[in-house]
DNA sequence: AAATTATATTCGAAGATTCGCATATTTGCA
DNA sequence: TGCAAATATGCGAATCTTCGAATATAATTT
């Protein structure tokens, strides 16, 4: 019963809400960018800050944001704070979904191509 | 000069723009729950609405925000609409949170139960 | 045509997000 | 101690999200 009650809320119940969090915190441009800034390793607050070449406070709360649901760990060192990526994985979703796109834009691209051999062929305009 | 703004604007700004918007339309556990009934193929939203056991009017207002970010296509024939997953590359993006997720728990259970047998030689409280 | 079934839309309230601006906090250095 | 650098937080306005309740639309059946 123990068992029972285990798999069906930790693992169905909060596994949606895990990955929701997870599509939550990188819901913004920004922060998809950040998490993108962090793919290869930590990093400074102020390293991000200026990849991105955004307000500070902005960065900040963005920061904060992904802090908040987890998807980033901070480490304090003197003066600076170095964030990193909390789930490798994200990595593998990122990438996954960067080799999707540029599949789907080299499809219409060849598409667009096909159209315009056609129309030298026999011009619609 | 026609390609470097493409490479630059439809590439790289674009991207995170796609990347945010699916991250955005998963960003509710509902929506998730969605998008995994939707794994194995197209559904009618009323069988979608079935699994899910939620009120029709926001189920269908779920439908509309993937609809809206362009997670899902939607066919409609005579009475009933049929829901399906666009991009099918959020299966695996799924799968792999899945799998992450379950050996983190695994992971912390092992833990747990580390503490349970030291403890048993020499209890805390 | 009227009733029924399947699905979507509209509305309004409550709450959450996002932004810029100003300010606070912490640390290192003169 | 006092000042500068790095980072975070608080505030208020604008916008977006979410929900339930009611209603609309479209196709099907009687």
């Amino acid at each position: 019963m123990r068992i029972f009650e285990y798999n069906f809320f930790v693992k169905n119940q909060s596994l949606k809400e895990f990955k929701a969090g997870i599509f939550q915190a990188l819901a913004h441009p920004t922060r998809v960018a950040i998490a993108e800034i962090l793919r290869d390793g930590e990093l400074s607050a102020g390293a991000i800050l200026e990849q991105l070449g955004l307000e500070q406070a902005n960065v900040s709360q963005h920061l904060a944001v992904m802090r908040a649901k987890g998807v980033v760990s901070n480490r304090k060192e003197g003066n600076q704070v170095f964030y990193s990526l909390r789930h490798p994985m994200l990595v593998d979703v990122l990438n996954i979904m960067r080799q999707y796109f540029l599949q789907q834009l080299s499809e219409a691209s060849e598409m667009l191509q096909a159209i315009e051999v056609e129309e030298e062929h026999s011009p619609q305009v």
